[in-house]
DNA sequence: CTAGATACTGTAACCGCTTACAAGGTTTTT
DNA sequence: AAAAACCTTGTAAGCGGTTACAGTATCTAG
């Protein structure tokens, strides 16, 4: 038994273009043309045409729009996780400017079920989303290069090999070069430091600006004195009782590669009696909310500007097909007190 | 000048159903039925259709099929905000269960270009999503009641007023009580509440919970020694500077309605040297992942579990039209070494 | 005053898929 | 063996917009 009831269980069908074409005495080309803005309309034509979708409350289905016009005004955004909190900022950046040029958001996680090429490769290919945006993510796609060069993608925080891709990213070897040398002018020597996880690339590159910095100060840089963390809290405790184990002396300072694991690592730290900076300087990345409460020095990243750009680029492609340009967004010192000189010097 | 170039650049249009059945000796009919799944197709057409549409590497257009099947198998979900990460597990959760019952998750902010019911009543009636997700947030719905309490729409964390609509929410109330009542059995009498920002429904509701708590254990609740905080760090910092002014006793526990506010008071605290618990309890509420590495007791939310939740029901009432009832999630009362008994007792 | 340009509006052919209905072939029932 | 029931497939009419093209009215220029 058909019943006059919707997909949504709302028991008036939503009317339609033709309702409005009928009710104003205009051609339904006429109340397409009003909606989409798109060809001039006189003005009391227009007039009557939107008192008439007033009146129905009108609002044009988005899929009969999609599919004849080829436009979704849709981005899809792909994150590694949302739960940590690290990407928030940049969706909220994203969503943002999406807001204000009239897109949608699709935000997906890469997990069990999803993997990224398959994400990208569905969304895209369905015509679900205008554009793609893709945060860091080690993986690697079954697409040829040359074919999805020319897809609407943009990277997030991190590149793609073989790839000519428009990135938005940050300049992660410089703000872990700029913290080497605050350590130092510090009056640290033997700087000790714990990365993430191997093959992150926001780890990756850090360490790289480490490794210049130490290089170009002369300072020799003492292999055992990197640990392996894994940008968690709880891997920053590990290696404070690590370095505690009396194995060898304690570091003069401790660079962290990201803030978790810094306030990890100075929570367990202080827990056994050492001061922070006096017995130890400590440095996290990232500067997230609490590190200006902890006093943590770390280093301030554009991850809300970094989606928003990332959002603007996309958009502009699709709008204006204006191809982006790679953008390496600056970083910034933050120092505070965890950094200090040593007291007993 | 035409060019065979589709909205996203790519140089050949994608493969229709069209082409799929020509290329398989098919009726169209029998290619959608094969890719929608919903009727017999013989194997051994199944089969040359699915070869077929591999060859081309089709994938069927989102648009054409959500305006012929009035289903977009999208959930749309609306947050507050983002940024703090309060709600990115609810956003988590949720994305894990689209993700396994192949439905994608549209999310939108509340910001200064949209509101909630603006954006409820487009997504919904543009027909961009089969149901809506609605996070807390105190704003008003326009729509009657008798509307909306028919629309596929399903509450997260707060109920809406004079609305039969499903809600996923946790016991606040409860929470609030088990820890009044643990910071009781610890010994504490004068005890402070922190609150978070007038009007906030989580506030709202583990505030009633304290005051339960308090006129059962015959503790009389001190006006004065309830604050008003924001929900955020900075607020925690400045109650604690607020309560050691020095114009009336320390409490011998401070309960913070959440815990970013907690972990301000803290530090602060412990930055004036007063030990906690030593000197002052301290307890707040969400569970966040900085609470174990502080040693800070705090109530478990569900959060994650929340968004499952709400997203199955959605999906559930979409799919088998199965009106979902209202669920009200159990808390967990997490012990940890702030609230314990004072030291100098 | 009339040809040509300009400004609106209407007609109708899609966009790519779903699905009611009909048709032909098989299998089961009587 | 014929009738009934069942399976599988095809035909074709939408779903609700967009837009190329054509037509009419108004304006400008010669």
């Amino acid at each position: 038994m058909p019943q006059a009831v919707n997909s949504n269980g709302v028991s008036k069908l939503q009317p339609t273009l033709y309702d409005v074409s009928r009710m104003s005495g205009v051609s339904s080309a006429t109340v397409s043309r009003v909606f989409s803005g798109k060809a001039r309309v006189s003005e009391h034509v227009r007039k009557r045409v939107l008192e008439a979708a007033k009146r129905l409350s009108y609002e044009p289905s988005h899929a009969a729009r999609a599919l004849a016009g080829r436009k979704t005004h849709t981005l899809g955004a792909i994150f590694p996780e949302i739960a940590s909190g690290f990407y928030a900022d940049v969706l909220a950046g994203i969503d943002e400017v999406a807001a204000e040029r009239g897109f949608d958001v699709l935000a997906s996680f890469v997990g069990k079920r999803r993997s990224r090429p398959e994400l990208v490769n569905r969304l895209l290919r369905q015509g679900r989303v205008d554009a793609m945006l893709l945060l860091n993510l080690d993986d690697t796609f079954d697409l040829k290069p040359d074919i999805y060069d020319h897809l609407p993608i943009i990277l997030i925080d991190h590149e793609m090999p073989d790839s000519k891709l428009p990135v938005v990213g940050m300049d992660n070897v410089g703000g872990a070069e700029a913290m080497i040398e605050h350590l130092f002018e510090q009056g640290h020597r033997r700087i000790a430091l714990l990365s993430g996880p191997a093959g992150n690339y926001d780890s990756d590159q850090r360490l790289l600006g480490c490794r210049r910095a130490f290089s170009r100060l002369g300072l020799s840089l003492d292999e055992s004195f990197i640990r392996n963390g894994a940008f968690t809290l709880a891997s920053g405790q590990k290696a404070a009782r690590e370095f505690l184990d009396g194995k060898r002396p304690l570091p003069e300072a401790i660079f962290c590669l990201n803030d978790a694991m810094a306030i990890g690592l100075m929570s367990e730290l202080q827990r056994a009696g050492i001061r922070v900076p006096g017995d130890v300087a400590v440095a996290g990345y990232d500067n997230v909310e609490a590190a200006e409460h902890l006093s943590l020095t770390s280093v301030a990243c554009p991850m809300r500007l970094m989606g928003q750009m990332a959002a603007r680029f996309a958009i502009d492609l699709i709008t204006e097909n204006e191809r982006p340009e790679t953008h390496r967004l600056q970083v910034r010192l933050v120092v505070r007190n965890s950094s200090g000189r040593k007291s007993g010097n």
